[in-house]
DNA sequence: TGTACATCAGTGAACGCGCGTTCACTGATGTAC
DNA sequence: TGTACATCAGTGAACGCGCGTTCACTGATGTAC
């Protein structure tokens, strides 16, 4: 295979560098990304970025296929400098790099996590990069806790099942309902603080989310 | 006193109507209120607004304080609808009502509980009215729930105990924590529906909905 | 009860700004012979 | 190795739209005498 020609290697440069400023005016501005602005930041002309992505929507695109890669990164990192025989901890550490992804990069989670962008309606690609997280709680669960055996609703149960079916990795239903549980539970606690809503009642906001997380490991049934 | 002039009456009804146009425009549009779709919508020019409003942030304003109530008086008729002694199923009202106001109000919710909207910082007059829900579930915590001894961080207990002085109900620290957690979880549970998270996951949504709350009573300590 | 004046709701034009997207173009870089 | 041609990144003007806010104005409604 030839490598790849001083263009292209240009044109992803190019293409990297647009999203990294159009994060930063994510940061700046919230989730109404304009291509003008990011085409100001970079010192182009608005049409110019049409080389690189044929509408606002496809960068937002991007960024949020970026967001959830970045975001798994940051998850995986985390569970695998714990040891295989510390399943609590592995589950700690990977909720407080959740929490710290999304403290330091505020504005791709709310993108990802927060009110929808009107009029934008996520494409069919960026919903098998929004189930990598729950997937990596369902590893460490799946491998170490016993949860309480507890009846499911029928109508929740065959969602189950079909979730099950469609990511075949030998969980059970108890247990990935205890999952889908904690993951609602740790993205809402990340969502609370970070858009706002502990201000002027909790200040020590480590802490209190680290009590969120050993509250949902108990949940999911992990040894303490 | 005097009964209101005509045009006094004339100009409440006007405020009114124009809080529930923008309401409606919330719900088609999203966050980004415009005051010109507001006055088309009304049938009227866009600078007629000031007449009622100052400016736009004035009218955002005006319509988070009214979600704040809406909200709280949902809750609290439903928590009104069960009798006193059977905590737990006044706790479960009160969940179910607050997920059925979001259901049937998202737009306003999203502006309550949503991502900030950007360029727009909520006034102190809305501070007040956001603590409506927790105070609501602090007093059905503290009649009737006994919460696991847990000892708490010092950091986070500093936290407690300033809210406790805030607002003067005779809970315990203890049991403050738990009604947090679960006020949290509760709108952590409400916007991961809300904002399309389940979307493709879990279709019996009032299911796991019930499911969350069942956890969060146990969590607070409400007898079964 | 009638008249003069003040209040005030709503109009319409304007200011100055921002936006996404299109299009014909220039000029540099790459490719084929 | 040199030349002719094709590719393609970036420009700049333009289209058609939307926005919040201001301001002088008209005309109806209320108030004071």
């Amino acid at each position: 295979m030839a490598a790849p020609s001083i263009r292209a290697r240009v044109r992803s440069e190019m293409n990297r560098e647009i999203k990294e400023v159009a994060r930063r005016r994510l940061a700046a501005d919230g989730a109404n990304l304009s291509l003008r602005a990011v085409a100001r930041d970079m010192g182009m002309v608005a049409s110019a970025l049409y080389r690189y992505f044929p509408s606002r929507d496809a960068l937002l695109t991007a960024l949020i296929v970026d967001a959830y890669g970045d975001l798994r990164d940051a998850a995986r990192t985390a569970a695998a400098a714990i040891p295989d025989d510390r399943p609590r901890a592995r589950w700690l550490a990977v909720g407080h790099a959740v929490r710290a992804w999304a403290l330091a990069h505020p504005a791709e989670y709310g993108l990802v996590y927060g009110t929808p962008v009107p009029g934008y309606s996520a494409p069919p690609e960026t919903t098998a990069p929004a189930a990598e997280v729950i997937l990596l709680l369902a590893e460490i669960a799946a491998a170490h806790a016993t949860p309480p055996a507890d009846p499911v609703p029928a109508a929740y149960r065959s969602d189950l099942e079909q979730l099950i079916d469609a990511q075949p990795g030998g969980i059970a239903p108890e247990l990935l309902d205890r999952v889908l549980l904690a993951w609602t539970q740790l993205f809402g606690a990340v969502s609370f603080e970070l858009f706002g809503r502990l201000d002027g009642m909790v200040a020590a906001r480590a802490e209190y989310f680290d009590r969120h997380l050993r509250l949902i490991a108990d949940l999911v049934g992990l040894p303490r």
